[in-house]
DNA sequence: ACTCCACAGGAAAATTGGGGTA
DNA sequence: TACCCCAATTTTCCTGTGGAGT
């Protein structure tokens, strides 16, 4: 019997497309419109090679402007020229989020050994903490941290994390160690204790959004290191740069786009990307992006989501919190599953509403109280099914919904009103 | 002006669970 | 094995609130 990947493969093989340039985890040679951004941080970190201390650095700038993939470049190129003397440890804030967790991940990453590690729970802070410094000081490196998206630091507990971390940089014995950070919010700054930032902030790079000829020349440029038979219509390529452009000049976005679209052309078999390849691969990026955060999410989660939605779909109107707590209920109850406390569920709700999977808006109905009213903003279908394909909601087979007939001040015909509240909610 | 609904969301207590130590 | 420490997660308890009804 034939291997049916082999089979897979064979089919492929003609193609011979290597999109590998294309991934998100490629770090590509050229950065065109970085220069002044990659001199002024080859500028700033060169007193490193002099056997000075480099001054922390704090990146600014959009999603997709650059900020990472130039930082693992050049801390790349200061390892290779550090030949050994320089250690680079890259830490993504919104992964690893605590003090505590950022602190173990530090002293992991300079353990030479397996039997070196630490565990990732159970010890003190404090402990943690002098085992750092001890490491530090026992390194004969240079240290350089990378803190990725370093405002989700501040965000969960207010600086707290950066003011240890950036002590720990003092304490260290040769205070040989320093920080790149990071971020997406110009204002990021503004927040931060005046201690912090004055250390933090020692120097700043600013990342503009790309505009679409820019983009476009990215693309290009990336183009050019591609093996394939297939062509991409220059049409395609500025639509690709055009949807960059216009989500705030994000590079990425329009690199996927790219990616996508001749992936969808060469399992269609064809050998030209036009623009209808490129709104196919936006739509399959929507709807892979909704599929990826609801997987992600915990199981409660997925519980309410699911509840919100067979809420809405009862009710024919948008649902409110106290409808979906009482049909969450019932769904846990349906699987087996211990119920969460409603507030509990009113903070998972917020959640959601910040992953962008539902829309939510509070309204008060005078007499008939406060209540925040939710909706799935699109893709109903696909998002019901993308939750019961969780293991734990297979045996869910459907439950006897609830919806309040009557919400005193809220007649059921009158939801178009709060229509219109999402509608304009939406246009913001 | 005052009431009162059905929640929102802050603060603190309680529970859970990994890991160390005696 | 019993027990302590600690961080993270949830619950309990609480005060706050927008605006229709009175």
């Amino acid at each position: 019997m034939a291997n049916p990947f082999e089979k897979i493969n064979q089919e492929q093989t003609p193609a011979m497309d290597d999109l590998s340039v294309l991934s998100s985890s490629y770090v590509p040679e050229n950065f065109p419109h970085r220069e002044q951004q990659i001199d002024s941080m080859v500028k700033s970190l060169s007193s490193i090679m002099r056997h000075g201390r480099a001054s922390n650095l704090l990146l600014y700038g959009k999603s997709g402007t650059g900020k990472t993939s130039i930082s693992r470049y050049v801390t790349q190129l200061l390892q290779e020229a550090g030949k050994g003397s320089i250690k680079v440890v890259y830490i993504n804030c919104q992964i690893t989020d605590s003090t505590y967790s950022i602190l173990v991940y530090l002293v992991n990453s300079l353990s030479e050994r397996d039997e070196e590690r630490i565990p990732p729970m159970g010890w003190t802070l404090d402990r943690v903490y002098s085992e750092l410094i001890t490491r530090i000081g026992q390194m004969k490196k240079y240290i350089v941290v990378v803190l990725d998206e370093i405002d989700k630091l501040i965000e969960k507990n207010g600086g707290d994390s950066l003011y240890v971390i950036l002590k720990a940089s003092d304490d260290g014995k040769e205070a040989n160690l320093s920080i790149i950070g990071i971020t997406n919010y110009t204002s990021f700054a503004d927040n931060l204790d005046a201690r912090v930032r004055s250390r933090l902030n020692q120097e700043s790079i600013i990342f503009q959004p790309y505009n679409a000829t820019q983009l476009r020349d990215i693309l290009k440029d990336r183009m050019g290191g591609i093996v394939s038979h297939t062509v991409v219509e220059d049409s395609a390529l500025n639509l690709c740069a055009a949807i960059g452009a216009r989500e705030h000049g994000d590079a990425r976005k329009a690199i996927d786009l790219l990616r996508i679209s001749m992936e969808i052309a060469i399992r269609e078999g064809k050998s030209r990307v036009g623009e209808a390849e490129v709104y196919k691969a936006r739509d399959k990026f929507e709807t892979d992006v909704i599929k990826e955060s609801i997987m992600a999410l915990p199981l409660h989660s997925k519980i309410i989501l699911l509840s919100v939605v067979l809420s809405q779909k009862f009710a024919n109107r948008p649902a409110y919190t106290g409808e979906v707590y009482e049909n969450y209920k019932r769904i846990c109850e349906e699987i087996s599953v211990q119920n969460l406390g409603f507030r509990r569920i009113s903070e998972i709700l917020s959640d959601l509403d910040d992953i962008g999977l539902i829309v939510s808006v509070t309204k008060s109905m005078g007499r008939g109280g406060r209540t925040r009213f939710i909706r799935v903003p699109d893709h109903i279908d696909s998002i019901e099914q993308h939750i019961l394909e969780d293991e734990q909601l297979s045996t869910f087979k459907g439950v006897k919904l609830t919806k309040q007939e009557k919400l005193s001040g809220l007649e059921d015909e009158s939801h178009q009103d709060i229509d219109d509240i999402f509608n304009s909610q939406r246009s913001d």
